[in-house]
DNA sequence: CGTATCCTTGATTCGCTTCAACATTAGTGG
DNA sequence: CCACTAATGTTGAAGCGAATCAAGGATACG
């Protein structure tokens, strides 16, 4: 247990839970009004990470379980001759340290993308909550079971998905994360590098690149380095399931 | 809800977890002895699946999570245009279809790679009993913990590895699986085709016999059509992380 | 025993990676 | 505030690993 960042605890001064806006994004979706009132004592701390910082690493003893309040998040395991695999980005809303359970201890590391804040789920107390409040088990299942069908969609890409069918997949997900956050879902800031959108999608940086100016070029795209504009949502969507030739 | 296919009702005529000698690989581990009785109830009734046929498929409402008994299972999702993805093998003591929980609906096929027998397991009957028995839950959230774990672990795979190296750690995975069920880890059969490896690797089935085939030459293996020998673990072992060149 | 399925192996092609050079942006300190 | 430097992004040319195409062989199944 190394305190490895300073936990802004800030209990008592902002209810977590009740007055967050973020709610039906989040674990407390589905519960009954009595019953929300309570989550407030679930949330055990927040914590602010700064840009590169890590939330946690990979062997870090499991304890709590994250909400991400704001920022954005990358997800990544790492082989020991150095490669990386990003399994993952996380954005305001969503769920981090799901892996910690199985083993009492991370398996992958956690690193903002961006100044970001998070709610600390002490996990022993979920577990207890979960126990009374049934909204709350069954919405914490399906937080999981829908991270696993997010695997298995990533996994469908990863393996039988070309380099520019896993671009537009990606860019169309993006899309739909941002308009069920109330962004726009045409006009988004990348917080990732091209070399982890790479590592993320199983290709090099080049080839993201590569990728990114043929979308512009046919007018599927407007790329400003880290700003995207989807111009043509539906021909993107049409390239992830259309693979050109093949008889 | 449309009864696809009979199920074999045999409750009552044998207890389902109390004398079953695979619990510890399965949900019942981690409970006290006297809730370990209570878990008769939590299996509504077993179900045969003969080979090739689904135990469930992409589309069909979900109502129940699977224990299997016996045999064993591909999962795979599909893409309109055809192309398939094995998500997972499952053997003996795993556990099936939680994908089906965030949706309420199953987001991928689970097909038997040989005539199989499975616990049907209610998932409302699950979550009730998960309130008062702490260790079911615990154990509950642990299985699909390594699920999202073993995702992370395959993307790693079809992100960064190449084609012998995938192969490698398939073969070392298989053999562990063999051990924590008591078979021997250096010679088992594989219950499923070179193409089925292949859409579980990312490859094409003519890799995945170029690469058995390399094996054999290297003395790492003994293959005989399904039937394989691993004759050097660690050599085994070793191809996965070092990728051959590369400064 | 015949047939369909599965597996192996070789030759060729193709898509992505690698290598390399340069452009642009962001970050830092004088 | 600007100069300097590091990090990030773009683009081209060459190389390579796996896919594709193709043919033959082994095995399982009815």
């Amino acid at each position: 247990m190394k305190a490895t960042t300073a936990p802004v605890t800030l209990t008592g001064l902002k209810k977590a839970c009740s007055q967050c806006n973020l709610f039906e994004l989040c674990l407390p979706f589905g519960i009954s009004e009595t019953d929300f009132l309570r989550l407030d004592d679930l949330v055990g701390s927040q914590r602010k990470i700064k840009r590169q910082q890590p939330l946690y690493r990979s062997a870090d003893p499991f304890e709590a379980i994250y909400a991400i309040r704001a920022g954005s998040f990358k997800s990544d395991v790492l082989l020991e001759d150095g490669r990386e695999q990003v399994t993952g980005f996380q954005m305001t809303g969503e769920i981090l340290g799901l892996d910690g359970i199985g083993t009492g201890v991370h398996s992958c590391n956690a690193i903002a993308l961006e100044d970001s804040e998070v709610c600390v789920i002490p996990y022993a107390r979920l577990e207890e909550f979960a126990r009374s409040i049934e909204g709350l088990q069954h919405q914490f299942h399906k937080i999981m079971s829908r991270e696993i069908v997010r695997d298995h969609s990533m996994m469908l890409l990863l393996g039988s998905m070309r380099a520019e069918e896993r671009l537009a997949a990606f860019l169309t997900n993006m899309s739909q994360r941002c308009t069920a956050r109330g962004f726009s879902p045409t006009e988004f800031h990348l917080r990732m590098t091209r070399e982890e959108i790479g590592s993320y999608l199983g290709l090099k940086l080049e080839t993201v690149s590569r990728a990114f100016s043929h979308f512009q070029e046919k007018g599927l795209i407007s790329v400003q380095q880290k700003h995207i504009c989807i111009l043509d949502a539906e021909g993107l969507k049409k390239l992830i399931q259309h693979q050109p030739c093949m008889h």
